[in-house]
DNA sequence: TGTACATCAGTGAACGCGCGTTCACTGATGTAC
DNA sequence: TGTACATCAGTGAACGCGCGTTCACTGATGTAC
């Protein structure tokens, strides 16, 4: 075995840790991150935490923006992850909704400074490569999902008090059902997609703005002194979207 | 005249100079905080673009978070007054309901930087001081002031689709409600604020939160290629929302 | 299996930078008599 | 009005810090024959 012709070969120990290394160095700079946010991160510390002179961190990340790029891209795929994971198995798409919302909100709060560095304020100088934009669609793509399955399966309706979606933001919103047809079957999801309503989809996005809004002032501590802890207005919001959305 | 007993001087050159300082001072650092946000706010970069010398600025300010704390005092009480002069005036409460959520887009457009100041992601190792709760709750009192308005003139009622607040929920609202009412009668302002039922105000914070949610969203650029420009989206979401919050 | 060479991880010193803050100083402005 | 003194704004040098990144190097690991 492991002739040359044998594409998958036994990692050496050199691979192997490198492996480790790199996985290292990211969970290092996830504890900084974690302890001072994404502007404290500082390749010396890390290296210096590792036991490492800094210079050799440059043989795993050519720079420090390419190992923040790596913690924004793992962030991404951690919560969405997680939504994915609560949006799985047969129950009511309501509940499915519901629980991608609770588990956004629990990732959110297990790992604060990792939710900021995706959806807070844009590092300054830094730009986000196109390589995050997969990981970053998991969670809208997720959302997405549940909906076009409750179209599917009848469970959708648009609830009376929705006002109708017209002129720019219908065609916005159809752009964008496109662009998720596209991008769901691409992704072996459903196809379902591609048929939701664009004031559904717009319904959708409203909802999804306002559970990170909601997530975002629980984190960010502008509940403090009233309604924190926020678990009963998040429970209630959450509810409220879920109807929101036309999900029954 | 300007006898030693006169309390009310005329202010000498130096004072002139002093304040006139004090204020360039924060235009510069204002200037700065929209170019490279906060973390990038130095300042030995404000006092070399005023010609200053780095030293010389601890004339004014005791150290670089005091001057950072006076912009986001100031940033409190723009953003509160535009809030204010939107909700001014005889229109019935929902234009003026409405009328704040876009005020408060429009500044928050104008001045992303400063909007991410006090509403963004919070600056690792920076304590805000008591001094910013009262600017910072003018936005929220601004709108409970509607609301309350709205109670007392009969043009609040709750939307058939909105479930019953209890528990936790409602106790937390209370309270702040209680709150709310001590500090509107200290800041003279009416007093119907006391009256309001607590599930009108939840509704009134969970449309906060999705004002807050929505612009960040759209400032943070998680709009783009989608619902970029965002007015049609806001425009919706806030004829949503004022309807959610029970005004007609 | 053994050897010669190539690859690569990690070292240590250095470059150049900008930062916040302190301190003794000078010269101008303000005040008391 | 004139003078002696006190106050205060701004200077310039310095301290001590940490940062990202480069580079020539050494020694260990892997590979071809």
């Amino acid at each position: 075995m492991n002739s040359p012709a044998t594409v998958r070969r036994t990692a050496t120990a050199r691979e192997r840790a490198r492996a480790e290394l790199t996985r290292e160095i990211k969970e290092e700079a996830r504890r900084q991150l974690a302890a001072t946010g994404a502007e404290g991160l500082s390749l010396r510390a890390v290296a210096r935490e590792l036991g490492m002179v800094s210079s050799a961190l440059y043989r795993y990340y050519p720079s420090r923006d390419d190992l923040l790029t790596a913690l924004i891209i793992d962030a991404y795929n951690a919560l969405g992850a997680a939504a994915e994971h609560a949006i799985a198995g047969p129950a009511p798409a309501r509940e499915r909704w519901a629980a991608a919302c609770h588990a956004i909100r629990g990732w959110a709060r297990s790992n604060p400074h990792e939710y900021a560095l995706i959806y807070g304020s844009p590092v300054p100088g830094y730009r986000a490569p196109e390589a995050t934009i997969g990981p970053a669609s998991r969670v809208p793509l997720a959302f997405a999902g549940v909906v076009g399955d409750a179209l599917a399966s009848g469970e959708l309706a648009a609830p009376p008090e929705a006002l109708p979606v017209t002129g720019a933001l219908a065609e916005q919103a159809a752009a964008l059902s496109a662009v998720l047809s596209v991008t769901a079957t691409s992704a072996a999801s459903s196809g379902a997609l591609a048929s939701v309503p664009p004031d559904a989809l717009v319904r959708a996005v409203i909802a999804w703005t306002q559970l990170y809004g909601m997530i975002s002032f629980e984190l960010f501590g502008q509940f403090v002194g009233s309604f924190e802890p926020a678990e009963a207005l998040f429970a209630y919001t959450v509810a409220q979207l879920t109807a929101f959305v036309g999900l029954r």
